[in-house]
DNA sequence: CCTTGGGGCATGCCCGCTTA
DNA sequence: TAAGCGGGCATGCCCCAAGG
């Protein structure tokens, strides 16, 4: 308690001092993602199998209309990190509390993806879905705005949307996108979905993860196309078959302030109660929302109406009047500041004056 | 004192009625764009005709790259007025002390012409142009979104510009737009400047003035359009062969909250300063921006703009605002006078306190 | 219940300060 | 001096209360 000068809690070198240390722990350099539960796909798909194929690889499809987007590491107990350390802040930032990466447009996210036992000829596709239930079944695409730098003609896709050729214009429909040389940009036509399929090589010697690098096309924010609504990434391990065997999904905000907006999510969630004491010991809270202009609105209003002509007059009679303005505002505040020394001045009169009389009567009553 | 309950100084009520009493009078019902002074472009012109007229023609053109703004009433008496009455505050509101509209995407402007003496076989021009200096030679466009609308191919125009097409797709590229019947939707290659011409009817028996209907296409604010650089509207009359006769010229800000928005620039207005002093006396400052685009900048341009609006004034309007400056004055003599009765309140109550006090001290003298 | 207006938030962008 | 950062503004949009 010796040093803490704040409010005792825990203050701001202690707390730096703790973060350095886990940072120190190389564990901690990386987020790492790790397999919730098994889910009961397994099951599903032996049910699958049983009966109609077709019909049931349809509903499988990772890119289907209503993704799976549960956590299944599968039998290669697939995961994902991203190294935090790869990045300046500038460019993307990952926060813990709220399991999500903050990152602005086109910007490289690197994520290691871990497999054990390691196998090959497997590959990972990752998949932009809103992570709002109600817009899960809509396909996350590009905003027109941005499209338009690489397809001026849209002229990617068919009318009927049953082809794309997004390929031959910089991937324009893809929100998702990696720099991998052999990624494979895919399209779903059923459910009209854009998705990047990327082969897991093999480690490099000494690492125990592939590192693949993605960007983002388009901001969480973009009109007519995200419009704010917050995304998730659906990364499925798939075989060269096709076959989902893993699952991780990674929440996912493209915007201009990764940091500002980390920050603020944050603190907006209730989660957050017990992490914010650790800096709120020592700086006051930040944000309440809970600003109020209120009653000042109208005069202001009132105000500009009256403002209304005084543009138009000539410059001899502007400058009259706004020093007449100027002498008469001065004595408005003089006024008023003296009114309210005034009635101040009253008010502890009257209050002497109460008690004296109490005390008279009181000492009336004594004597009588 | 009576029923001044808040500082004293001018309720609301009584403030109330004066602007009521201003609008009472209907040369306040409407906004009036009188001349300023004679450009002398008259002169040019003789300049012109003595030399090489193709070049000059096209030098004097009112949709050149660097079109002219300065008022010219010219030969008609050429102004333009509009009707506040017209709009819900929803949809546009003008600001006298910023000569600006504020208006919403698409909304209709009805703006009045009028000529004196009256002539047919005129015209009237509206061009956007930006208002500052630096983008004044840059052709005012729609942006790329809200051009996807009515013509997602961009087909609108030839590769180089050269020819335009936007009448077969809703004037896809023009910002200004009028739902006249007969309005000519022009555009100069040379400049690549849009602009719409509508010609100017006889008014209606019984008015003065012709009214047009204006809508702009695109907000002030538009990614990859205006992009927040301010805008206003060059009214040119032209007759039938194109020479420009008159000109008039409006600010123009288009938005989601014209009436926020206008409130907002009014408070950072450096001539507010005198109006709201009135009201900062009871409420903290209020805000002072300085934006790139926006107010700091703009202010000392404005002021020139201002100088020259200035001459417009008419003695009518000055001696409006100097009624209103006589009831502010009479109102602080009322506070003035208020204030020495509560003095002599004061005073008086501080005498009888004493006399109280003398009593008292009597009082304890004679019973101990 | 639908419309209208006000208030507040979300978020892109800009500016000026600071640091390597 | 250039890049990074923090701070602040501008502005679209959403929510909620109030009025027809």
């Amino acid at each position: 308690m010796d040093s803490n000068t704040d409010t005792g809690f825990m203050n701001s070198s202690d707390y730096e001092q703790i973060i350095n240390d886990l940072k120190a722990d190389s564990t901690f350099c990386e987020y790492k993602f790790s397999p919730s539960e098994i889910t009961d796909y397994v099951k599903m798909e032996d049910v699958a199998d049983s009966t109609d194929e077709h019909k049931l690889v349809i509903a499988y499809s990772p890119t289907c209309t209503l993704p799976c987007t549960d956590s299944y590491p599968g039998p290669y107990n697939f995961e994902l990190m991203l190294d935090g350390s790869t990045s300046h802040k500038r460019s993307w930032v990952y926060s813990e509390m709220l399991q999500k990466v903050f990152i602005d447009i086109n910007k490289t996210l690197l994520i290691q993806f871990r497999l054990s036992p390691n196998a090959g000829d497997l590959r990972v596709r990752a998949l932009p879905v809103y992570s709002i239930a109600d817009f899960l079944n809509i396909p996350v695409q590009r905003c027109a705005l941005h499209m338009l730098n690489s397809d001026p003609q849209h002229q990617a896709h068919s009318e009927d949307n049953k082809v794309c050729y997004c390929a031959n214009y910089s991937w324009v429909r893809h929100v998702v996108q990696s720099s991998h040389a052999a990624a494979i940009y895919d399209y779903d036509s059923a459910s009209d979905r854009h998705s990047v399929v990327v082969p897991l090589d093999s480690p490099q010697p000494g690492s125990e993860t592939v590192v693949v690098a993605y960007h983002f096309t388009c901001k969480t924010s973009c009109p007519q196309g995200m419009q704010r609504r917050p995304i998730s990434v659906v990364f499925t391990l798939e075989t060269s078959q096709g076959d989902v065997v893993g699952r991780q999904c990674l929440s996912v905000k493209i915007c201009s302030c990764p940091k500002r907006d980390k920050e603020r999510e944050e603190a907006d969630n209730p989660l957050s109660e017990g992490w914010s004491m650790l800096d709120t010991c020592t700086k006051p809270k930040k944000r309440s929302s809970d600003h109020k202009y209120g009653s000042s609105k109208k005069s202001k209003q009132d105000n500009n109406h009256q403002i209304k002509a005084v543009n138009q007059l000539d410059q001899k009679k502007y400058d009259d009047i706004k020093s007449i303005l100027m002498a008469l505002c001065e004595q408005i505040g003089l006024l008023a500041e003296n009114q309210n020394k005034l009635m101040e001045m009253i008010a502890r009169m009257e209050d002497s004056q109460t008690k004296m009389i109490d005390a008279l009567l009181q000492m009336l009553r004594q004597s009588s």
